[in-house]
DNA sequence: ATAAATGCAAATGCTTTGCATTGCC
DNA sequence: GGCAATGCAAAGCATTTGCATTTAT
């Protein structure tokens, strides 16, 4: 997915175009999970009068229309990625970096989901946690 | 694991034994996946005077020693549960239930986690979303 | 006796909301 | 021109913290 995928998507989707939202999209391309603060930080670079809720609300509509996922864990803020191909993350405990995996065969962890035969499974999360090699 | 179990467990770690704490491990017994509201709620029936903040530091502590988890997801609150054996979790998205699953193979989830040979898994989440039977 | 737990209230941190103003379409 | 987006401030909610009092050991 590009930066111009999404604007279009946005488009589609009836949001406008504005220069801070252009730039939220860029930050996303641009920071490996960034969460809502940081982004919103790096924008008062270039939008000294940016807002937080400007940030939060924008993130929300790019989740809405899809183009954007939320990684949540708890009582830490949230983390935010261009929503493309499916992948899982590694979390580092150390230095809080989140990493991204390749997924394992879907059926299966889908599979796992059904056992009961009682669940309509939509999606999965899978997080893992741990230490990471720059952090070894 | 039992009740008396987790009382020693405190015990051995220097805990200790209120009847307030009693009372919210055998409420984690009787319920399923309580947040600390639901804790907080049930708890005042029986000690009118008791605070939020005891649930809160005593579900905390009960973590820190390992008897306790965690179930976080994002801006709502968490969900508490014994530490019983290995297991995954379904929530349903329209009644908010969560149901225990029985694990995929362990060993082959650590291996995605460990792929590109430069991550030390010490855990992983595996949460499923969608309908349960009651609800669909 | 003493160190920890309690209850209360205030504080925190993340996120959302209300509202007047601004600016896309 | 009309309606959505912005910026600001205030509100909301879950959770934590400070502190004086109580209580388990």
């Amino acid at each position: 997915m590009s930066k111009e995928t999404i604007l279009d998507q946005m488009k589609e989707e009836g949001l406008r175009i504005t220069p801070q939202r252009v730039h939220i999209v860029e930050l996303l391309f641009e920071l490996s999970h960034p969460t809502a603060d940081r982004i919103y930080t790096l924008m008062s670079e270039k939008f000294p009068y940016v807002s937080q809720a400007t940030v939060y609300n924008t993130l929300k509509k790019l989740k809405e229309i899809g183009v954007v996922r939320e990684l949540m864990d708890g009582d830490k803020s949230s983390n935010f990625e261009v929503n493309e191909m499916e992948h899982w993350h590694f979390n580092c405990k150390v230095c809080g970096e989140i990493y991204d995996l390749e997924p394992a065969k879907t059926e299966a962890l889908m599979a796992v989901g059904t056992q009961k035969g009682a669940f309509q499974v939509e999606s999965y999360q899978v997080k893992f946690y741990g230490i990471c090699a720059k952090c070894m």
